[in-house]
DNA sequence: TGTTTCAACGTTAACGTTAACTTTTTACCT
DNA sequence: AGGTAAAAAGTTAACGTTAACGTTGAAACA
């Protein structure tokens, strides 16, 4: 009298209908050796027509592994991310992985709480943005022995891959420039303090070439990258003389760019303005932006081979350092040196 | 002799540790009733210093459900999506469900191998973007009768439930805007045909204004929305004599305003623009952009709510349409009716 | 004192799939 | 035909967890 409840079909099922084993089915339905063509295209047709799905979490179980990638990134209103995860989920694609995205706000506790749920699917890898996370983290994906990705940021010493951009080498790569052309009397425009260690350490690269003369500016998170810069940007223009502001971004910058105009100063003449990542926008604008461009997709690409590699137990370099380069634009000008 | 291979500890291994049944600890791990306050602090202590992490596929397969909410986007370059899955996470994640995204790039085919492969989760619901789909991706989904949300476009008649926008309206209510303040030649800016569909339907909208006299132009995907709109625009300008044009979105309309500026013409003197969505940029612009601003964030919310009402049982409208909103700005001028 | 009740545990049998064997059938020789 | 190898199929036992019962013991009551 016990009725089985109606669900979606098992492989038994399907075994039950092509009148042959289970086994058969599984075979068929993966497509490895051990079935007839005839039957392989038979069973297709019926699992087929009973809307059979296979089940991943009694596949997952039974080979006490997924085919799945979890990768971290602080938020999605970036292009920097999406460039780097478009680049890795090719790659992983035409490998048979899939991938989850999570997002953390830059909140160490919320990028935990990812790799805690993350690891109860026994993923293959993991990639998390950045070389800053908590001591659990850590602990967590080194006594798992998870092929670990880290990214975007580059460090010598990773959790176990790396393949990354040195921030502080890239501010200094814009420090630099700045500098050459005369520039006196740098400012810096971020995101609201301790929030994105990069920022930080671009904002170290400037301080090792202008020394202490380097204004950092916070700003609240809610609204967009624009309205950060424009509000930003203002902070510094009231309360110092800056002669160029360099931006967490080409977004920041344009954001800035619309506040140094509502400021009455012309750009470059009155100020300079140093974008970061070359994003679409500096490309369309009327006056090019200087900024500095970073090596997303590359990252992206060559991250997700070194950890292909590291999954299929083939040696690859614990550590890979990509290059910034700086894009000289309209936005800054040669200064005026006698003075 | 049979050595067990050393790996992650099973619920079982820390039973025995701890000296009680894995029941015990399953409950404990749990949070459910049937052990004893003392025992269970007892249990999670060991349990942590033994780095156990539960298996999901176990208990998804225990339980024949994940908490689990799969998410198909277009694309991660677009602040659209990221605003409405940042509010539909906030509302996910205090139910306790994990969601994975997915982007499509505007793939029919692409969009069903995700529900496939989402399906083979057996996840707690789906959320797609926009109204249109395969045949077998609504087949799937609707045998499966797992909770489904169309989102991002409305439609009256869902696969499950719908929480979106009509883009036909939108466009009218654009175009309607333009119409009253006297422009006679609208042109269109989106990206290439047949890609984004809600932009077809837009175009229809502009259409049942303007009967036919509406220019669209497509454009290359490749290149950042500043490019696409910066290179749509000049087509647009090579070609016809537009005296205002119609964006995809406010990133294609500032890559078009730079196209015009170029092209020597003054806006909103020579030239209107219009852009759509009201992203930042349209906010810090020094010459404030005519948009449309759309509800991002509440379609998020709202769509969450329903699907939760929907799985847990409760009753939720199977469509919900919401207002997109004309926000004048300094970029559309009154014109000279007399001429 | 014996009975009842209930919290605190334990046992057993799924959940759906695959790895590792074993058995059957087919194809190919001589 | 008989023998053999290989291909095709079937059987069994995990994989780690939870639902659904079953058991125990101690407190509460008449």
């Amino acid at each position: 009298m016990v009725r089985k409840r109606k669900s979606t079909p098992t492989i038994h099922d399907v075994a039950k209908a092509a009148g042959v084993s289970l086994m058969t089915v599984s075979r068929a339905m993966r497509g490895v050796d051990g079935v007839s063509e005839r039957r392989r295209a038979e069973i297709l047709r019926i699992a087929q027509k009973m809307n059979y799905t296979p089940n991943s979490a009694a596949r997952s179980l039974a080979v006490t592994n997924a085919d799945l990638i979890g990768i971290s990134i602080p938020n999605l209103f970036n292009d920097v991310f999406a460039d780097i995860i478009l680049a890795m989920r090719r790659t992983f694609q035409r490998a048979g992985f899939s991938t989850v995205i999570d997002t953390t706000d830059f909140s160490h506790d919320a990028e935990e709480a990812f790799v805690e749920r993350l690891l109860t699917w026994r993923p293959s890898a993991v990639i998390l943005t950045g070389t800053d996370h908590s001591e659990r983290t850590i602990q967590m994906l080194k006594s798992t022995r998870v092929p670990t990705l880290e990214t975007w940021d580059h460090t010598a010493d990773p959790i176990d891959l790396s393949v990354g951009m040195d921030h502080a080498s890239a501010g200094m790569v814009a420090a630099e420039y700045v500098r050459d052309l005369g520039y006196k009397r740098p400012a810096f425009v971020c995101a609201a303090k301790g929030k994105d260690t990069r920022a930080e350490k671009r904002l170290e690269g400037l301080r090792a070439v202008f020394h202490d003369s380097v204004i950092p500016v916070g700003r609240s998170d809610d609204a967009s990258a624009f309205e950060q810069g424009f509000n930003g940007c203002k902070q510094v223009l009231d309360a110092h003389a800056p002669d160029v502001i360099l931006f967490l971004n080409d977004h920041y910058a344009y954001g800035g760019m619309m506040a140094c105009q509502e400021a009455g100063l012309r750009i470059p003449e009155d100020i300079g303005i140093v974008g970061f990542n070359n994003l679409g926008l500096a490309r369309v604008m009327r006056q090019t932006m200087t900024t500095v461009s970073t090596p997303r997709r590359e990252m992206g690409a060559v991250g997700a081979q070194h950890l292909l590699a590291r999954i299929n137990g083939v040696a690859a370099p614990r550590s890979h350092c990509l290059p910034a380069r700086m894009i000289p634009g309209a936005t800054t000008i040669l200064q005026d040196t006698d003075q």
